[in-house]
Formats: structure tokens, C-alpha cells, sequence
DNA sequence: GCATGCTATTTTGTATACAATTTTGAGTGT
DNA sequence: ACACTCAAAATTGTATACAAAATAGCATGC
């Protein structure tokens, strides 16, 4: 069985303090949100990779922390459907499951198409500033010359916050907090299946108008366009991992 | 501020052990999930009231276990939005909010109807059977004549369950936890905030039909009686939360 | 050489002890 | 009578100690 290896940050997550060694008070909440934030943006960014085993004792030890808050943000992220856990055989995070990722986009079909609806209807002129500075940021990340993974993952951050977002500004807190929790899984698989295919790609252009029509008002349009948008995530998504499913059996039948 | 004071059940849940005393092994789960379903159930049922403190101590006391597994249970009631709790100040049951409930039955409009939509075409016969035991069950508490606020529950209950179940027929397993999870809270609200009005009344004629679409593998139809079964409970909760707060307008001015 | 059973270690579950912070309340001064 | 201060009590946050269970490894027997 796999056993962790915490590995150092690669790189530090925007706003969240990605805690290796001793995490001070830097975020001056309680140690369970903060040992809850670290592991929360290890699994996400895949520093933990799926299926690895993680022990209160590990964890606790790396974060120099006793193990009761660390138990208590295991709980949590059990609750976000990050890791798994049984009895008393410890934490797994929670691996890859390709028909778990078609429920999700299902559901999000749905929730990102009326959240895109509501904030085409409630957005402000900030709201809307703000939303036309992600899409800036994303182009800016899109356009830098051979780029490495830090920029990808960047860009892909800033995409998937873009729905984040979008959901807050619709004025619905439950719509906000269920999309935002469905984002990290996705945000989780993405980044630890696909990003290291050439192919990926964020879909631009779909974002920009969607934005577009947040910005015009158009409420009808912006739902339609988020839902078209989903859908054409999951299935790129879907024929993506079938290329890597199709590769393994080829290096599977060549062995 | 309120104290809480743990009263005894006064009935218990089916299924559900509610828990007074010290909770033996019937679940013979963890303390921590013992604690947290007993905890559920007293607030869903509103024996711990909306507003009022928790404290950990007390309930460790109760339910004579340390406090461990009862923090372990908050932080999970927490996730779940039963419970509120800032950081050193302890947890509070959390609070009828209308504009909240406005949320969430906008959020079941959308996943209600596609629930019972992918239900209408998954269902198998012995769903189907389980469907109709449930209606039948609900006909069966409402015929009972001068019941009491007992059978009123059992029969708020089994319609919300009827939800519920439909949901898990879907197939989508992420889509029923959402549900469930909405389900919970408005059935906390709705028994602490609404069931003492006589004019309380489930909407057994819609659930019928909605059944007989499911059952006729109607989809569509089924679907659209969701969602407007959705709107009308809605609309009806609302009305009786009007008639209260007219109700205590009415008092505080004649006083 | 392989399977089986036992022991030892690891790891979680629970309880308790201690620290830190908030709340409460009494007491004093005006 | 009211407000303010300070101390004591209550309560959560964290750490640690102990118990129970599961895993892993080794030895033994076939």
C-alpha cells in the first residue's frame, strides 16, 4: 500500500498559505482551519496524490501539530468528499472515479446554469469588473511563451474560479457553497489526471461569453451558455480520459 | 442567552436511535457517528430548539461520553449547517432564516425535478413497490383520527422521506447526498417552526402523482410535477411563515 | 515453497489534562 | 443607581495518554 510522502510545496496557492513545517500564525484562526486549508490545497493541487494513505501521525508531525486538530480537518475533508475514510483503518484520499466526475458535471449542468442566470440578473458594475479582470488574468497566462506547469495550473485556478465567482455574485449562498464544493473535487481530478496532457485546454472563449452576456444582462443567454459550457467540459474531459485509458491498455497489451 | 436543557425523547425516530443516556452499542459504529445521528436527530426533530447554545460539556455529559467524539459530531453538524459555531464561543443550533429557506427550495427546484426526472426512468419494480408503500403509509397516518403530534411528524417525515427516496432512485449518488443534506434542514425548520399550525397540511394528492409518473416511466411529466410540487411547498411554507409573523406583529402591538 | 496462525507494531478511537480565551459577576468608585 | 475594572468561572482549543482494532511480519507446520 502506498504511503504518503509529503513532498515540499511546489508552488503556493493564491491567498491559501500552503503550510510545510511549522504553519505559524499566519492565518490567526484556529489550527484545525489551518491544518484544514493545508491539506485541503495538497489534495486539490494533487501534492497528495489519490489513493495515497495519509495517518493523522504523518500529518500531525509534518505540521508540528498535535493530532486532534488534525483529526478534525480530516472530518471535514471527509465531509467534502476529499478523502474517504473507514473505521479505523484511516484516511485514503479519495480517488478518481469516472462515474462520480459524470454525477458531478451533471449537477452542475444544472447549478452553474442557474447561477449564471441569477448573476446576469444581479451582477453590479464591480461584479462585472471583477469578472472581465479573471478573463484578462486568464488570457495574460494563456499568452505567456513556454509556459510551465505553474502557469497552467494557474490558468486553470483562475478558469474554475471564474464559476466560483460567477456563483457568489448570483446572490444564492447554499447555490454558492454547494458549487464551490463540487469545483475542488473537479478542480482535484483535474489536476491530478489531466493536466499533464498536451491536449488540455481551457475553453476560453466559452468563458468569455459567458461573461459577455452577464455583462449584457441577458440572463436566458448567459444560462444557455453555461450550460453548454458544462457540457462540453465533461465530454472534453471524458474523451480526454479515455486517450489516457486507451494509452495504458496499450502500454498494458505491449508488456 | 438560552441554555440548553436536554429534554428527554419524546419519541423516537424509526431507524434512528435517539439517543438518551448513554448511547450503547445498538449502532455499533464509532461513538463519534452515534453521537452525530443522535445529535441530528434532536435537532431535526427541534427538541433542541433553533437559537439555542450548545455546549459540548453538556452533551458529553448526557449522552455520558467524553468530549471528543461530541466535538468530532459538531464540526460535522457544522458541515452540514445544522449547527453554527464561531471560534471559541461555542455552537449554536442554527437558525430559522427565510431567506435561506428561499434558497434552498430554489437549489430542490432544480435538483427535485431532475431527480425525479432520471427516477422516472430508472426506477425498477421493486422501487416502484417501495414508492407506493410509502404513499400508502402516508394515506394511512393521515386517516388516523385526533392524532397527535406524533402522527403529524411520522407523517411530515415519511413525505419528506418520500423525497429522499426518489433521489437515491435516480442513481446519482452525489445528487441524493445534496438532496438529503436540503432535506434536512428545511424538515428542521418546517417541524420547529410550522407543524403547530393546524393548517399544516403535506401535499398528498401531488405526491400520488407524482408516483404514477414515475411508476409510467413519464420523465418529462414527472419532472415538471416535481418542480411545481417544489414551487407549492414553497409558496405554502411561506404563506404559514407570513400568517406567524402577522400572528406575533399582532401581539407585540396589542401588548 | 507455500499457507496458516500468532505476535508485535502501527494506527485509529476515546478519554483526560492543560492552556487560552471569552463570559460572567461582584465589587468599587462616581 | 450606573458604569467601569478586575478577577473568577466556564468553555473551547490543543496536547497527550491510554485502549482497541487492524495490519504486517515472522515463525512454524505441511
Amino acid at each position: 500500500m502506498r504511503r504518503l510522502r509529503l513532498q515540499l510545496c511546489v508552488f503556493r496557492l493564491k491567498g491559501r498559505r500552503s503550510g510545510k513545517g511549522s504553519l505559524a500564525k499566519e492565518t490567526k484562526n484556529t489550527l484545525r482551519d489551518s491544518v484544514y486549508s493545508a491539506l485541503k490545497a495538497m489534495i486539490v493541487t494533487g501534492q497528495i496524490p489519490p489513493g495515497s494513505r495519509v495517518t493523522e501521525n504523518d500529518i500531525a508531525a509534518k505540521l508540528t501539530v498535535s493530532r486532534t486538530p488534525v483529526r478534525e480537518a480530516f472530518n471535514r475533508l471527509e465531509r467534502d468528499g476529499l478523502v474517504t475514510g473507514r473505521p479505523r483503518q484511516g484516511y485514503v484520499v479519495t480517488e478518481f472515479d469516472i462515474n462520480m466526475f459524470r454525477e458531478a458535471f451533471e449537477i452542475r449542468e444544472l447549478l452553474d446554469g442557474h447561477a449564471t442566470e441569477l448573476a446576469a440578473t444581479a451582477a453590479t458594475a464591480q461584479d462585472k469588473a471583477r469578472l472581465r479582470a479573471m478573463l484578462a488574468e486568464c488570457e495574460r497566462l494563456a499568452a505567456i511563451p513556454e509556459r510551465t506547469n505553474r502557469e497552467k495550473f494557474q490558468e486553470l485556478e483562475v478558469g474554475i474560479d471564474l464559476h466560483r465567482v460567477i456563483a457568489e455574485i448570483s446572490g444564492n449562498v447554499m447555490l454558492h457553497n454547494m458549487l464551490c464544493g463540487i469545483l475542488d473535487k473537479c478542480q482535484h481530478y483535474v489536476w491530478t489526471e489531466l493536466l499533464w496532457l498536451d491536449e488540455w485546454k481551457i475553453a476560453r472563449d466559452e468563458h468569455a461569453e459567458i461573461v459577455d452576456a452577464i455583462c449584457a444582462g441577458d440572463a436566458a443567454r448567459a444560462g444557455t451558455l453555461a450550460r453548454a459550457h458544462v457540457r462540453g467540459s465533461r465530454d472534453n474531459v471524458l474523451r480526454l480520459l479515455q486517450a489516457k485509458s486507451d494509452y495504458r491498455n496499450f502500454l498494458a497489451k505491449a508488456s
